[in-house]
DNA sequence: GTCTATAATCAGATAGAC
DNA sequence: GTCTATCTGATTATAGAC
């Protein structure tokens, strides 16, 4: 039996606590950027003491990557275990599938990245180095096989993922630009399979692949 | 003649100035947004006291507007005069080569527009409301003719304009990401050329055009 | 674990000498 | 037009009572 059932839920008030601050702490540096948030600001939103915030992340940076950390473990899990047996009609639609769908569900998630990366990425240079250009490195020699197997058209696998990438996110972080040029005030189900299906057809037909 | 030629260089020193400020404005905006810039950092990397700052423009607010104006100025030449009568695809290979290349010009400017737009467009709401949705609507009439005529595949105008924008403008904006992951300082012309062919060849297929 | 009070620093903006 | 000095308020972070 474990000893710590003795306790009074022990890790309980924290695990709240931490997941109120890390939510506040992301809609504010969404707003107004890392350098631009109030721990203030996040205490409020989380409807805390800013001490709280200190205690429970050493600093305002600690608390600003715990975000980040959490935004990319969010967003790692597409693509995950393509080969060149795969037929990549199929593997494209689930792709933008997934990322439209993760665009819907948490666009703040990919406007923070996406802002981090805009301001030359002085926090997650390093993991862009490394993890990901070592995920990009293996999937860009499956689309090589593909495309030396005479499946898809030549088109270099690295602006293909930049492409597959930048029009997906695209709706999360100009929502609201995209919303207002369509005069909308949210994206509806309805929405989501229309820009899916967009852009399927036009990336698969344009890489020479059956949408 | 004109009476203002007797006194000494009356607009230069204001003039210069002006564009001084605007510039180290634009770099440290980028670098930390609006609400995260001092002035004192725009006035230290522009060589000027922070006073100077508040004596050409009068507050923050005002100067960041000047720098999106500026930005909104250069940005909106393009797709400026299409017809039903132009050929889709000689229009839609002009609009790409003319994005990429304003992104690997002024690759600050698109990061700037785009941070704006992530928080929100707090600045500049009531621009893409009005003048941006004017423009638009008005292309996507065009896009809706071709369509009409058989000339390309039906595609939803407004989604293809967005493909087209955030697949050139990803090159500016997630400049840093891009060109870690290719593994280089810069981008080169040779990079320009190949990308550009790149997203004409994937869009104008995909759209049933020849690329 | 919680939260008030406070220290030390930095921010935007302006007055006023030059 | 230029720039130093300064006001006022906000900021991060911590100390210490509860």
């Amino acid at each position: 039996m474990n000893v710590a059932v003795k306790k009074y839920k022990p890790g309980k008030i924290r695990e709240r606590n931490e997941e109120l601050i890390l939510e506040a702490a992301e809609q504010e540096f969404v707003l107004h950027g890392f350098k631009g948030t109030s721990v203030q600001a996040i205490a409020d939103r989380a409807g805390l003491p800013k001490a709280n915030i200190h205690y429970y992340f050493k600093n305002k940076s600690n608390l600003y990557s715990a975000v980040l950390s959490n935004i990319i473990d969010l967003w790692n899990d597409s693509l995950e275990d393509i080969t060149a047996d795969d037929d990549p009609a199929e593997v494209l639609r689930n792709v933008i599938r997934k990322k439209v769908e993760l665009s819907y569900l948490h666009p703040r998630s990919s406007k923070l990245f996406a802002m981090e990366i805009i301001q030359g990425a002085p926090h997650i240079r390093e993991y862009i180095r490394s993890d990901m250009r070592q995920w990009v490195r293996s999937k860009t020699k499956v689309f090589d096989a593909w495309i030396a197997a005479g499946k898809m058209d030549p088109i270099d696998p690295v602006h293909l993922i930049f492409m597959i990438w930048s029009t997906t996110q695209h709706y999360a972080d100009f929502e609201t630009q995209v919303l207002t040029l369509m005069n909308r005030a949210e994206y509806e189900r309805d929405d989501i399979e229309r820009i899916t299906n967009c852009l399927v057809h036009v990336i698969l037909k344009g890489c020479g692949l059956n949408p």
